[in-house]
DNA sequence: CTTAACTTTTGACCTAAATCAAAAAATCAC
DNA sequence: GTGATTTTTTGATTTAGGTCAAAAGTTAAG
C-alpha cells in the first residue's frame, strides 16, 4: 500500500482519513504471466495500480493482437472508454510478465470523488501528464520512419523497452514485426 | 457568456456565486482570419473557449506548419503542455476563419480550481472525453490507408471538415497533399 | 532431455504513397 | 476587375515498408 500511498502524495496532501478511505477500499493482487485482466466482453469497472509488472493494453483486428500501449511499475490502467463511459468497448488487458496490482472499482472511486475534493484534483492532474504523453505519440506516428518510431518508443518506454516481445512492439508502433526485425538488427 | 455557462451546465452545476466568479473573471475577444492567438516562444498562460469560428494547434517542421488539430464552436483550446507545465513549448494557434472566443487566463483558472471543487470536476470529466478521442486518433494513424485515414478525419470533424484547407488536412493526417487530392477526386 | 509451439530473422518481390515538377484553379490586394 | 500570390490538381518516377514464404531461435510442457 506504501507505494500506492507515496504516489499519490507525489500530488496532493493525503490527510489520516483519506489514507483510511483509501486503504478500506483498495485490495492487492498477483496475476501470472499471460493472464487475462480485462477482456472486451465486459464493462470495465476496476483501475488498476501497478506495482511490480508489467501490463499492456490491446485489441484484436482481423483475428491479430494489436497493442495499443504498455504500463508499468507506478503508472494506473484500465479499458479507459469502458471505464469512463461504463461501456462495453474493444480493449483487452493482460499480464507480459507476473504482475502484482492495486485495484480500486469504478464505485469506491466515485465515492472517493464524491467526498475527497483533493482526489479530483488528482485526477485532473495525473490526467494531464497522460495527455503530453498521446499527443507527442500522435507526432511520432505521423512523420517518422519506421525507425524513429522505434527510437522514439525507446525513449518513451526507457527502462522497459526490452521487456517487451518484438511481436508486441510492431504492433505499437503500427508497422510489420519484419520490419521492426530488420531495423534492430542493424544498429 | 450564455453558451460557456451552458457548456459547464452540461457536466456540473453551476451554483450562482460561481457564475458570478466566471463572468468576472473571462473575457471576450475576436481574432481576424489568419490572426495568431498564441506563438510557440512564449509560455500559453490563456485558454480560449470558442463561441464562434475555427481555431487551429500546429507547430514547425522543416519550415513547414503541421496541423496537429482543429477546436470549434463549444471546443476549449490552448497549447497544452505549455499551459498545463508553464513552459514554452513548439505549438502555434491561430484562427482558420473569423473566431469569437471566451478567454480565461491560468491564474484565474487556479482560482477557481482551488475554490469550486465543481470545476475540478469538470476539469477531470472535459478531459475524460477528449481521451477516447486521441486514442481512437492513434489508432486510426496506424492501421488504416490514406483514404481510410481521411475518412476517419471527415467523421470527427463531421459538420467541419469541409472548413478546412486540403493542406492543412493533409499535415494532420500526415500524408501530402497530392495524395489526399488523389483521394478526393476519387470519389 | 525431447518434442511441440511460439517468436524472431532472413530473403524475394510488390505496392501505396512519397517526391519532384509543372499546370490549373482559387483567393487576395490594390 | 486585374495581376499576384497561394492553394489544389495532375502526371511521371522512386522508395520505404508491406506481403508472402520459409528457416532459425527460443520457450514451455510432459
Amino acid at each position: 500500500m506504501t507505494d500506492l500511498l507515496n504516489h499519490f502524495a507525489q500530488y496532493i496532501k493525503v490527510s489520516d482519513y483519506l489514507k483510511e478511505e483509501l486503504t478500506k477500499r483498495i485490495a492487492f493482487k498477483s496475476f501470472a504471466k499471460g493472464e487475462v485482466l480485462h477482456s472486451a466482453d465486459r464493462i470495465c469497472t476496476k483501475s488498476y495500480f501497478i506495482q511490480k509488472g508489467l501490463l499492456r493494453l490491446y485489441f484484436l483486428k482481423d483475428g491479430k493482437e494489436i497493442s495499443e500501449y504498455f504500463s508499468c511499475e507506478g503508472d494506473w490502467t484500465n479499458s479507459p472508454r469502458s471505464f469512463i463511459q461504463r461501456k462495453i468497448d474493444l480493449y483487452y488487458i493482460d499480464a507480459i510478465e507476473q504482475t502484482d496490482v492495486y485495484i480500486v472499482e469504478v464505485q469506491d472511486l466515485m465515492f472517493l470523488f464524491n467526498n475527497f475534493p483533493e482526489m479530483e484534483r488528482y485526477a485532473r492532474l495525473s490526467m494531464g501528464s497522460t495527455f503530453g504523453y498521446l499527443i507527442e505519440r500522435i507526432t511520432s506516428m505521423r512523420f517518422t520512419t519506421a525507425k524513429e518510431k522505434y527510437q522514439h518508443f525507446c525513449e518513451v518506454y526507457k527502462g522497459i523497452h526490452h521487456r517487451i516481445p518484438l511481436g508486441m512492439v510492431a504492433s505499437y508502433l503500427g508497422i510489420t514485426q519484419e520490419t521492426l526485425s530488420r531495423i534492430r538488427a542493424e544498429k
